[in-house]
DNA sequence: TTAGCATCATTGACACGTCAACCGGTAGGA
DNA sequence: TCCTACCGGTTGACGTGTCAATGATGCTAA
């Protein structure tokens, strides 16, 4: 394993070997939690992490109904997204949507008592999936430093912008 | 913010919202962090992650070919997964496939000119997103410890099993 | 007034993943 | 021998995500 320091320089350089296999060891195991929690999800719920979201959303919201542009800034969606899934949702029955009657061209989009009850039993597996899966997986001190990892890594991104 | 310990009688509990907004910040800004890596290659050389694993892989292998089934599980795919995507694959003409001459029913994929260029495009640019969005975002401290952590995660996946 | 222009939402085309079914061939055991 | 079971690989159906284009509707400025 030879040595890939770029160093000198300070300027815009290459990772290293060891930073290489770090990377590739949280990226590929962050993803393998995400995909573990989605079918954990899934087989207690049928539900999906974004049919979650959304009827988490929708459930929080008061009449139990958002704007559709609301409901995909609230969970940070790009409007298409969630078109697409509120279209497979809605044939599902899991939510509702109706023209709005404040907005002319806004859709409003209604939770179900079918979403209401699937949210209901979703929930108290999916924080325990949470739990077995991350909360326990750490000791408290490796949560903090995974809450200021993550603020980092965040701003970084914010600050690079879409470039 | 009411605080909803669970704590005590150290069985099953659900997390606490700390806990909650710590895991929904990790979990959504390493699934940020993944997309835009992504679009990061795909801009910077119209590639997916999936295809530079790909190319990776053969570009290693002696004679630039791997059988079908050994890729996969070099890079840790499904079969199915693997066979779709180099369909897609071989349509552009990354790749090609051909029926493997030692084992009768293996199939054989190889490296095209085309793929292992596009792959010595692609990895200088890759490998200097990662630099930018990971290396550079956190300490050294920090990446240590997001090493320590996707160890103890990965630990904990591999523990629970699929269950 | 009307020609743009932004906004809200949907649609179509396509890439990507998973699941289950399938096919052809090889290997064991009745 | 024949039946079965597995193995390598493909396929189809479907959910999911992005991008670009399309309607439909208001706002604004010549």
């Amino acid at each position: 394993m030879t040595d890939t320091t770029p160093g000198r320089r300070g300027g815009r350089q290459l990772p290293t070997a060891e930073e290489l296999r770090t990377w590739r060891g949280f990226i590929e195991t962050t993803a393998a939690l995400s995909s573990r929690l989605e079918s954990r999800l899934q087989g207690d719920s049928a539900l999906s992490t974004g049919d979650y979201a959304v009827l988490l959303a929708l459930s929080e919201a008061q009449g139990q109904a958002m704007r559709s542009s609301e409901l995909a800034s609230h969970i940070g969606w790009e409007r298409s997204r969630l078109s697409h899934h509120l279209g497979r949702m809605e044939r599902r029955g899991l939510i509702r949507r109706q023209e709005c009657a404040t907005v002319p061209r806004g859709a409003e989009v209604l939770l179900t008592k079918v979403g209401a009850d699937a949210f209901a039993g979703a929930t108290v597996p999916h924080l325990r999936a949470i739990r077995e899966l991350f909360v326990d997986a750490l000791t408290p001190d490796q949560i903090v430093a995974a809450g200021e990892i993550a603020t980092a890594l965040r701003a970084r991104l914010d600050t690079l912008g879409k470039g």
